[in-house]
DNA sequence: AATGAATGAGCCTTCATTCAT
DNA sequence: CATGAATGAAGGCTCATTCAT
């Protein structure tokens, strides 16, 4: 038992443990019970009170877009590293990855479209891919039709896929198969690390 | 007051009426508001009270169930006036429109995936789409790769672009850009009835 | 005990006694503990789940609501007895009792302010003494100079001076000597009724 | 770091001006949200860390305590500095002038009524007032009736004034519109300090 | 002695479900 | 068989108070 049985706190230096537990919280019950998940279930996953949840993230929404921030972190280490025409590959696999792992977050997209800072979603998509996207297309990698907006659609599409799916598992089929229904290519290469 | 009809008591014969209110009344809900909407508010639009509504349908995936099971009738009789290769497309296009208008189904259909009765859902589906879709391959007008799980993924590939929707204006837009990008011939003679 | 002690209900006869209890139970609560009790206590006191609380007042300035315009209804009762140039004193003192009663009220105008419905509040408060002022003031009863707005502001003071005591004893004794204080004839025949 | 003064203390010598910057916190925050402020907002506005808050004041009654003690300082000032028959009156308006200026630290008396230190309300008032009233009273500036109750009562009537306004323009138009109905002379020589 | 952080408990509101009549 | 009403419980949010460092 290593939960505090005692009535109080570990004092200061515990505050970014539970910052990273309430994070790590969020991304679980996100992924196993979608973004509509009580907000209450996320602090009692992380072991820590509810003021402690609202002290750290004051909502559902902005838990999700430090999540949602931190994946786009993990989208720009992925486009550094990844050069000339199939760069565009090398990101979309990092992308799809990320749709994979949390569903939730295009949910939470979708919940919340209404006021998500400019520089999230779509902009922030377009500022990934933008570049890697044109290339591909000059090197006659991917249909030259198209548009950033498609690939959002795409993403979409996908998020249709993994909620409808029964399991992981599963999941990991549907995406495959329905990216190479859409375009053989972008399904190539599809590998998952293994779930905890 | 001895006679039958006491009080409140429209008898029997107002049963079925009543059966067909709360039917109405859960497809414009759901439309409306989403799957997700209170229970309540079906009893409340169709006019009648929580009791009857549970005596009716014991619960809001009973009413569900049973405008899912309306809305394949509708699929049957497509499947019935339609004949010849080009019978498959006028099934899906049946199809897609209803996608379209239940959106809220669909959430349904993922969201109590758990215990749908057998014969609903992808065996139903079978049933419907499957000589058709047959047949339009051996006529080279499908990709012979697809099979019934294919349908049932763009199903879910549809619903996501659905729900990621703004309003019905980009959901249209979006569903018939989603099938093009699939296949140009699922997307052909989309026509939808005017919003009312 | 005559609380039920199992799950359910009395059926549709108790829903207006339920109703009586709750309002009882509002101006119990309000007078002893202000209009700043939690609206739970009002379901609590009145031995009612808060769902019931809910249905029947929908928020607390709705219940408070409704005892206000309960007191305006003794208030007009009064109204319609009096007449001639004394009628003034009559009316006020049935109002003076009132704020006696129901401090919590005068509260409630207070913190509510903003969406009092018209006719409530000051020009409900014109309408039943308006013109008892005039005639008083014409009869020379009462100084010529005042206005409906200082009657108004008379009732603010009353407030404070309510709220102020220590207990209802001496409610009615500062009350009737800060009426004494303003006015000798305001304060005249202070007479109320014994506390339960 | 061995030093007395390590990470985050000022020393001994911080200690005052805390308590003074959550003294003048505690006025800013009561005038500004009320009596019923959260205390953690004293905090907030001080400055200062809430266990720091705790060390000086354990309490929101603590803390608004010493502000009402240190108007009562202001008063005897104000009684020494004035003389003459006149000098109830020099008296009276910076009593007046403190009521409107902390509306809360009377709503904290009324609402924390139960253990005030015998010192403090009453006694302390009639302490500040006593004299200059009977020298006033004998000059045949008061009413000759009045005791230090009166006064008591008439501050309480400012109290229900004051909280019942809408802004401080009309609270000050009320004030003195209050005294002209008691007294006239009470209401002469009205003037306070710009807002800022 | 100050800080940053944590806790537990309270209050608000809404929902699914189940009576008595 | 329908009605109107009630219940219990979940979930959201905030606050006073109290640590470990």
């Amino acid at each position: 038992m290593s939960r505090a049985t005692s009535r109080h706190n570990g004092g200061p230096a515990k505050a970014g443990a539970n910052r990273a537990a309430i994070v790590a919280a969020g991304r679980a019950v996100f992924r196993e019970r979608g973004y509509s998940v009580p907000y209450s279930a996320v602090a009692k996953r992380a072991g820590v009170s509810q003021a402690v949840l609202y002290r750290h993230f004051p909502s559902k929404q902005a838990l999700a877009m430090e999540i949602f921030a931190e994946n786009f972190e993990a989208l720009d280490a992925s486009v550094q590293s990844a050069e000339g025409p199939g760069a565009f590959f090398a990101v979309w696999e990092t992308f799809v990855e990320e749709i994979v792992e949390s569903t939730a977050i295009i949910e939470f997209v979708i919940a919340e479209r209404v006021d998500l800072p400019e520089d999230l979603g779509g902009r922030r998509l377009e500022a990934v891919f933008g570049g890697a996207l044109k290339e591909a297309q000059e090197a006659g990698l991917v249909d030259p039709d198209w548009t950033m907006s498609d690939l959002l659609l795409i993403t979409r599409m996908l998020h249709g896929v993994m909620i409808g799916a029964d399991d992981r598992q599963q999941a990991l089929a549907h995406v495959t198969r329905a990216l190479q229904l859409i375009d053989p290519r972008l399904a190539r290469r599809r590998r998952f690390k293994e779930e905890s």
